[in-house]
DNA sequence: TCAATCCTCCAAAACGTTTCGGAAACGTGA
DNA sequence: TCACGTTTCCGAAACGTTTTGGAGGATTGA
């Protein structure tokens, strides 16, 4: 509660000096400094960051835009890990985290700008927001400093961070090829997503590469979720029972394919082989375990504070950052038994 | 960036009758009233929280101290469902959350109250930290409002959340003895955490009711980690070789005694019944799925907010609320093979 | 001795709000 | 006409910082 004023008055000095002391300025005395920074240590000053922030037009923090902040995010936790990696850079570079909630109907009548502004919030980092997301049009017209999770948008403000889900994708698929499979299914996630057709090019590449025609009806959309998963993966193996192998583009969806396979009958992977995509911890605990393409949430969200605080303390650099993926083989996938 | 003081010259009248019309006081002309406020919207003017909190004395804001805010949590998962909770309570009641990061280096140098003064919450919800941790005697001492996961301390100004582990630790092993098992492990947390207390009770509880001695050898501590739980189980199982049953404080520490079980040999539930306690995500997907007790790690989240902004706003009411658990039977345990 | 330079320090303005105390303008009842 | 209450507005202070532009005194160099 203790104010600069109050150590001005306890110290005999005025509030520029004491404001200049504790900044580490060099126009102040040293042995000024020193009486300055006992007092202050002895009253328990702590700065007024709103007041600091109001004059500086800085108020180093960086707003959290969460659009996936549910109960079932804790089933592939990717928005917590990501959380994870960006409050660990944020930290480390002396930034404080501010979530904006925007599952409440309060905040849902808010514009990207107005939760931006209000809290002045130095930039802002999005995460899981969909491709036809209405905040989306905002973020490229403000010129708020933002950074992306997995939308590829690029501009002197805004940068993105992603994984090169293309190559995952292709890892996936070539690895099943490799197993001797030549039927194989995608469930894809909705088209909201732009990592989605990522994947589908990702698979579309190997297809291709190992001279398999390409079957556009072997492609199924099962929206990310698990329950979805089950379902397509049902529908596809029993309209193509040549199927011999399944790439999701979730291991959630994966985790609901082989739900179906063991239900239908189809043993996992002797039957069928079912890679995923995400490396989830789910993976290594369900069985059979699943092969799957790792991408690291973590670094994610890492990189993106680090790119995002670059561009607030303009460095210069790209504004772009495309992490590596890799193939985590498991249970789950096995070579075809007509091998 | 339109302040106030544009929109006062735009509309010709003063700050102070723009500010008291747009906080709908009433001593201000309808008229005038909407004329201020399409001046407001053309300018697309936002208030700037900074200056307001400024003068208020009242951010709106709620900090969080999260001490286990690291890569590992999304095993169980607990930090990011609470988080959950909070948001959406602080969501509907107009809060925002602002994220101390106390892993950083630069962070943990600073105190508690530094923390809490500089960014000026309102209030603070604290979870996932030790019974030993610093920062708890500042809590006490500290008059800012606070919230206590999981640590049962009660004032003025803190309050706690927690569920009923006691009970929820006996239902576990009055399940565990239903089934005929006399000879019941304990693998427990660490002693930094109250929860540990508590569940260990409900134990010996359950034991005392059916007339069971307790053995204090039968009791370990697996500090809350998988791995730990493994290596702890295999010292009981091969010390005991009467025991037929363990419960333990964690479901992690429970997958672990159930890697121990099949390593040496042992089947899960045939030769020995595992409960855990949690109902984790992983908890259902494991093989054998895990029985164990469940607890609302979101409602714990969502209370503590209710708690912490009834406090803030005034409303008379316990500081206090505790959960109730629930047992979940799944396929870790069953019947004594010698029944 | 004088001017220039350096070292310390400070008063005041600024940031964008809210709020206190008052003050015009107007009507109203006696 | 006067006293009084209402309605509607405003000036100025306050919140706790940083920063600008300078000022006074000590030191230095010639």
């Amino acid at each position: 509660m203790a104010t600069i004023k109050d150590i001005a008055k306890h110290a005999g000095v005025s509030v520029t000096t004491v404001s200049r002391a504790l900044n580490g300025y060099s126009d102040v005395n040293e042995k000024t400094r020193e009486k300055i920074k006992a007092v202050a240590r002895e009253l328990q000053y702590s700065p007024n960051l709103l007041a600091r922030s109001l004059v500086m037009k800085k108020t180093k923090t960086i707003g959290l835009l969460v659009s996936g902040m549910r109960i079932e995010g804790s089933k592939d936790n990717f928005t917590y890990e990501v959380l994870c990696g960006i409050n660990d850079c944020a930290g480390e570079r002396g930034y404080d985290l501010i979530l904006f909630s925007t599952n409440s109907e309060q905040q849902q009548q808010k514009t990207y700008n107005q939760l931006c502004q209000e809290r002045k919030v130095d930039g802002v980092i999005l995460q899981g927001i969909k491709i036809d997301d209405p905040y989306l049009n905002e973020v490229v017209e403000s010129d708020i400093p933002c950074v992306l999770v997995d939308i590829p948008i690029e501009s002197t403000s805004v940068g993105y961070v992603t994984t090169n889900n293309k190559a995952g994708a292709k890892l996936a698929v070539d690895h099943l090829i490799d197993l001797g499979h030549r039927h194989i299914g995608m469930i894809n996630g909705h088209e909201q997503a732009f990592v989605s057709k990522e994947r589908l090019l990702g698979y579309q590449e190997a297809l291709v590469k190992a001279k398999i025609d390409f079957q556009e009806q072997y492609v199924v959309n099962g929206s990310f979720l698990e329950s979805e998963g089950e379902v397509q993966a049902e529908k596809l193996l029993t309209a193509y029972p040549e199927m011999t192998a399944i790439f999701c583009a979730s291991d959630l969806m994966a985790l609901g394919a082989m739900k179906a396979a063991r239900r239908m009958g189809k043993r996992v992977p002797e039957d069928l082989s079912v890679a995923g995509f995400d490396n989830i911890m789910l993976a290594s605990y369900s069985s059979p375990t699943l092969t799957t393409i790792a991408q690291d949430r973590y670094q994610m969200g890492f990189e993106s504070a680090i790119l995002l605080i670059d561009m607030l303390e303009g460095k210069e650099g790209a504004h772009k950052k495309v992490l590596k993926t890799s193939l985590v083989k498991r249970e789950s996938t096995s070579k075809t038994q007509s091998t």
